[in-house]
DNA sequence: TAGATTGTTAATCGATTAACAATC
DNA sequence: TAGATTGTTAATCGATTAACAATC
């Protein structure tokens, strides 16, 4: 019945660190070519729209376990719902964050985010002007009230975005706590534990490379 | 007299994309260490501080032209000046940004950013309640001033921060008003001139690396 | 001097690209 | 059917890791 040997393998399957930073792109992509009432989509097409190769859009798009039809190409909507299981998009993740400063707050009245799965559910700050207001119907909270909450919730993910010389101290509070992944948008080497998950957000790295390629251009 | 033969090749040397993306947290990690009043560093003190190898550590440090003495390591102010100078942290570069949302604001009142040669100037918006306000001494001026400020202070940076569906336009507006490279926010991709550099920051892709760390964890 | 640490060349690993067969 | 497009296997490219010689 045309099975392949990664039938068995499910959701195991190992997405590779340039495919996984890919697989958003593409989402968002289908998404908006859905929008627009498309159903079927060559994986050339969708290598114009976004600058890539055809061969690397129907090899990211292999390991999502999307399948395509010769001379008619992805269904469109398969190809979205794929790309959602295999990145956990459709069971939502509840996260906290700490930091209600104006990234904090940008994050936390981002309506993408519930796209990808994840519900900020409540902010925290430690500054009394800041405890107590509301942002886009979400409360700013003690920082004091962090565990309880953390604990109650068994929320998994953590948010930083405090300075950096907080950072660490939020980080130890969130592991404390019981929060297994934090992402982190503070400009700071974080220390955890093995099994703690941190992401980095980090900002000059991409300023690095535009700088970088507007020198290039410059010295031609 | 000890010539090496990248001695020629000065700032025109290439650096690898992964490479660009590991200097500037060197750079971070380094002038804390400088602040703790260190003067020498190894590059397995390094690694270790920061999760990496100590092998990558001093190919990395290599590419930048920084050079160790056995036995006694990297003096750490003269490794700093090597990465500032092959990421161009030290002639600042101007940079107009658009989109005072929270996010927008966000970037505009981080001083950070002045460590790595960037400078925003104003911020800009079409919302006639955020024309004429400052944040931490910055300007949020009228949209429409844009291509005249853009040109007449001859900035090559921009910055989207509006939402996706007002994304396109704004490009399209910088890209007239001489802005040559663009650091986009929104997450849309923009189809520019090749002339034209793109760097995107894309929160979907390292939140997506993160739910799949968290995923791989439970299902052991 | 002896030993730690850099610098450099070689080997491995993984991702991208190319080629081509399978199929609607 | 013929041709476009997928799926898959092989070749290339580049980055990381390993090994070792150079040197303070």
């Amino acid at each position: 019945m045309g099975n392949s040997p990664k039938d068995n393998a499910q959701n195991i399957v190992k997405i590779s660190r340039p495919t996984l930073r890919r697989l958003p792109l593409y989402y968002q992509y289908l998404k908006r070519e859905q929008a627009l009432g498309r159903e079927f989509i060559s994986c050339t097409s969708i290598a114009e729209g976004m600058g890539l190769t055809s061969i690397q859009v129907r090899k990211d798009l292999q390991v999502t376990g999307a399948v395509g039809k010769p001379k008619v190409g992805y269904h469109i909507g398969a190809a979205i719902t794929s790309i959602e299981e295999s990145l956990g998009y459709n069971n939502t993740k509840d996260a906290l964050l700490v930091g209600a400063g104006h990234l904090g707050l940008a994050l936390l009245g981002y309506e993408g985010f519930a796209d990808y799965g994840l519900n900020i559910v409540a902010a925290f700050d430690k500054d009394p002007a800041k405890i107590g207001t509301q942002y886009r119907g979400k409360n700013v909270l003690d920082i004091a009230k962090f565990p309880d909450l953390a604990k109650r919730l068994n929320v998994q993910i953590g948010i930083i975005t405090v300075p950096s010389a907080q950072a660490m101290d939020v980080c130890n509070l969130m592991i404390e706590s019981g929060i297994r992944a934090i992402w982190n948008f503070a400009p700071v080497h974080l220390v955890v534990p093995e099994d703690v998950i941190i992401q980095n957000e980090n900002m000059a790295a991409s300023l690095s490379i535009l700088s970088q390629e507007l020198l290039k251009v410059k010295q031609k």
